[in-house]
DNA sequence: AACAGAGTTGACCATGCAGTCAAGTTTCTT
DNA sequence: AAGAAACTTGACTGCATGGTCAACTCTGTT
């Protein structure tokens, strides 16, 4: 079935179809973000990418097909931040990673996280599946995780899923409600410092909140 | 200028359309909360209402009008609860009450948070002025306050901007993200005890996270 | 050079939208 | 009783939307 040779040439033109497609979906991401599935409008994002309407249909045939790419796409990349809440490290190594890769993922994919806010808002139509299975299994095994930490006295007794929650909640707060922050930061993006201290504070916060007396902040 | 004695019969006039005013309302809040201003239909909010679109235009001029209405009610709301973080009581105590009342808040208002999310989501455009005079205000004071406490080490040092977001954060979550979490307690709504459980472990994470060793759980 | 297929695009169309309106009904006043 | 004002509502309008299409250009192959 291997065709002869035709790599290298086609190979330039699916990646230039990659490379448009990703324009594409960044392009769609921040729209379906500031204005959820239903506000944006195909011409909006094909303004936001510099293309014309009709183009954007030639790479994704209708709207919910460019918003469901755009779903996966970031569902992928919170499935990688979530790798980081390795399942060997000790409690605090574990949560504290985790934690901070979060806190990074809020600033560097502050559409992406609020693309995922807005789904879950409407009740998940697209991603339900996903909920069930993926984030389910996810979750239980960190459950479990936790539970065995609180057995073994590592941490305090706490419900698992509240704390889970509390670390979704803080972190991507700082993506969700950025502009929030921004107000009341002066109108200013918080610097570098400040988000280096909110994660300090964040990771501070919770693993004292739950016994592990950590070193960082005084 | 007061009328002679109009009272009972125009009361029961402002009466009935103060409730339709309210009827429409909530169906609003939750068709907002649903599909962000952009995404919402006059037809859905009235079907949602049980009234013909043309009415709902009698009592709102425009969907605008209609939507800043229902921002507002919620932002009246917030203030409420924003007014049990006393500035007189114990740090423990007014952080548990306040904790307390925004749980509680997520779990009866779950839409207008959500209309909140959406809206500052999309960059606030209707209540950027709110944020830059009201909620600011109300930061600063609550910012001094806990810097006092911080001065009179009654709690551990922590950047008291990061220390509400936190709180906003975790509260808030219990609604906006309430479909995940239902997904994620197979499907039910939180049970009653859950709620309270919920609620005692963000006050006791929050409270042991910033030096408060909180009585209530383990 | 010439052909094929991928990619581009302005003009177009049917649908659904916010908002209007005029003809009604109901409620209160005198 | 009768008139006025508040309220109700089906039918309508102009416009913006998602999606289509046919004509076009550009790129790689033979």
């Amino acid at each position: 079935m291997a065709q002869a040779r035709p790599a290298e040439k086609t190979d330039t033109r699916s990646e230039a179809r990659a490379e448009t497609e990703r324009l594409i979906l960044d392009a769609a991401e921040r729209v379906f973000a500031e204005h959820g599935f239903g506000g944006a409008t195909m011409q909006a994002i094909a303004v936001a990418s510099g293309l014309p309407k009709a183009n954007l249909h030639y790479y994704f045939a209708t709207k919910e097909t460019l918003y469901r790419r755009v779903v996966e796409r970031i569902f992928t990349i919170w499935l990688e931040a979530a790798d980081s809440f390795e399942t060997s490290a000790s409690p605090e190594a574990a949560l504290r990673r985790y934690i901070t890769r979060k806190m990074d993922l809020s600033r560097s994919h502050r559409y992406g996280s609020k693309v995922w806010a807005n789904e879950v808002m409407q009740g998940a139509p697209i991603i339900q599946d996903y909920l069930e299975t993926t984030l389910r299994d996810w979750t239980e095994t960190r459950i479990a995780l936790i539970e065995r930490w609180i057995a073994s006295g590592a941490i305090r007794p706490v419900e698992p899923r509240w704390l889970l929650y509390m670390i979704w909640a803080t972190t991507q707060h700082y993506a969700d409600f950025a502009h929030q922050i921004e107000t009341l930061n002066g109108g200013r993006a918080l610097s570098d410092a400040q988000w280096q201290d909110a994660t300090d504070t964040v990771c501070a916060v919770i693993l004292r909140g739950i016994g592990l007396d950590a070193g960082g902040r005084a």
